[in-house]
DNA sequence: TAGATTGTTAATCGATTAACAATC
DNA sequence: TAGATTGTTAATCGATTAACAATC
C-alpha cells in the first residue's frame, strides 16, 4: 500500500491566494516575512496561517518567519498558478466583460484564449483585445487546442447547455457563473460561482449585528 | 439569563439561496417538497437539506415533505430577503453594470437605489435604467436615504479610500468586489467576494483529478 | 540573553453523517 | 398496510485552536 496524499482542506486552499497577493506586495520591501504578519495583515488567527503555511512543504526559521522568495513559487506551484493553463470564455455579456478584465487572469494561472458568444453581432468584434468567436467554432478549438478549463458566463437559461457542449468537446473543468446548479459526468470537475451565496451571508451577519445593537440599546 | 439565540452556521446559511431558487421553480407544478428532492436535485445528501430546513422553524409532513407555500416565505425571512434592503453601487466599470444586470437583485432582497462614479465621463450617463451619480454625492445620498448596505466595484487601488468614505457615510454593510481585503470598525460587516478563492478550488480539485487519473493510467 | 516564531502534538469545537422512532 | 419522510438524538469526522519545546 502507498502513501496515500493528504489533501489539504478547502478552506486552507481558498486563503492561499489571499497569502500570495500580501507576500507579492511585500516582496518589494521584505526578504523575510512571519505567519504572524500574515494573520495580522488579514484578521485572522497566526496559528491558521502557520498551519496553512505548512502545507506547502518549506521550512520557515523559527523567530525569524519565511523566505519570501521560497514562498512564493511554494504557493503559486501549491495552487497550480505557476504554469498558465490554457481556458476558453463562453459568453462576452457584461459578465464575461468583468471577468475578462479582472486584473487579467495573468496573475491567476489563467490564460484566456479565446472568447465565445452566440449572438452575432458580437463575433468578430473585440473585447480586451481578445477576439470574439462564434459558438460553432467551440468544439473544434477546444480538442484542437487541448484546452482544459472553460468560463461559463452565459445566461442561466442555456448554461447547462452549453456545459454540455463543453464536455462532449472533452473538457475537463467549468468555473460556472450563471445562477444555476450545472451537472456534469463525475470525471469533469465544475465549480458553480453562486453571488447569492455571498449575499445571504452578508445579510446573515447584518442580521446578527442588528440584534446585537438592539440587545445594546435595550 | 435570557435563551441565547442559536446563529446558524455559515455552510447553512450558503446553501439557502440554491433552496430558494430549486423551490420557486417547483412552486408553479407542485404543492409540497421533500428534502430528498432539494436534495437530489443539488446533488447533497438529504440529512443536509434536513438539518437546514429544521432551522427555519416550519413543520414539514413525514411521508410528504413540506408545503412549498410556506417554505419559500420561511427561506425568504430566514436570509432577509422578504424586504427588499436598499443599496447603492459605488463603480460603474464592466463589473458594476454585469452586478447591476445579474438577474437584477430585486430576487435577492436588494434593491439598488444608486449608482456612483468617479469618472465625470460617465456621471449622467445611464446603465440598466440606473442613473451614473458623481461620488460627490455619496455621502449625502447615504445619509439622507438610511441607505443600509453599498456594493464596491471600485478597482482595488481605490476600494479601501471608498469603503473609508462610505462608513463615515454611515453605511452598516459593504459588500467588497475588489481583489483586496477590505478593513472597517467592527461594527460595520464587511463581505469580501474573492474570485480568486473560487479559481484556488477549482485548481486544486483539477490537480486531485488529475493525480485520480493518473493512478488509474499507471 | 530575551523575544519572536517555527514545527508539532494534543484538545476543542462545530459541522456532517448515522440511526431510528413517530407519522403521514 | 407498505413506503417515504420527518424530527431528533447520538456518533463521527475534520477543522480550528491551544500548548509548548526547539530554534533563530
Amino acid at each position: 500500500m502507498e502513501t496515500s496524499v493528504k489533501h489539504p482542506s478547502l478552506p486552507s486552499v481558498k486563503r492561499m491566494p489571499m497569502y500570495l497577493r500580501i507576500i507579492q506586495n511585500l516582496s518589494t520591501t521584505e526578504e523575510q516575512v512571519s505567519a504572524t504578519q500574515i494573520a495580522r495583515e488579514l484578521g485572522i488567527e497566526p496559528i491558521v496561517t502557520r498551519k496553512d503555511l505548512e502545507l506547502l512543504g518549506i521550512l520557515g526559521k523559527p523567530g525569524v518567519g519565511y523566505n519570501i522568495k521560497e514562498l512564493i513559487p511554494a504557493i503559486e506551484n501549491f495552487l497550480g498558478w505557476d504554469n498558465a493553463s490554457d481556458a476558453v470564455l463562453v459568453g462576452a455579456g457584461s459578465l464575461g466583460t468583468a471577468l475578462l478584465g479582472y486584473q487579467g487572469f495573468a496573475n491567476y494561472g489563467m490564460h484566456i484564449t479565446a472568447v465565445f458568444d452566440q449572438d452575432p453581432k458580437k463575433v468578430g468584434r473585440e473585447i480586451h483585445k481578445k477576439k470574439i468567436f462564434p459558438l460553432e467554432k467551440l468544439a473544434n478549438l477546444i480538442s484542437r487546442m487541448h484546452i482544459s478549463i472553460a468560463i461559463i458566463a452565459v445566461p442561466k437559461e442555456c448554461a447547462q447547455e452549453t456545459a454540455d457542449k463543453l464536455v462532449a468537446a472533452g473538457i475537463k473543468a467549468i468555473w460556472n457563473f450563471a445562477p444555476i446548479k450545472i451537472s456534469a459526468p463525475t470525471h469533469v470537475i465544475v465549480q458553480n460561482e453562486d453571488l447569492a451565496e455571498g449575499l445571504a451571508v452578508l445579510f446573515s451577519k447584518l442580521k446578527r449585528e442588528q440584534s446585537r445593537s438592539a440587545k445594546r440599546a435595550g
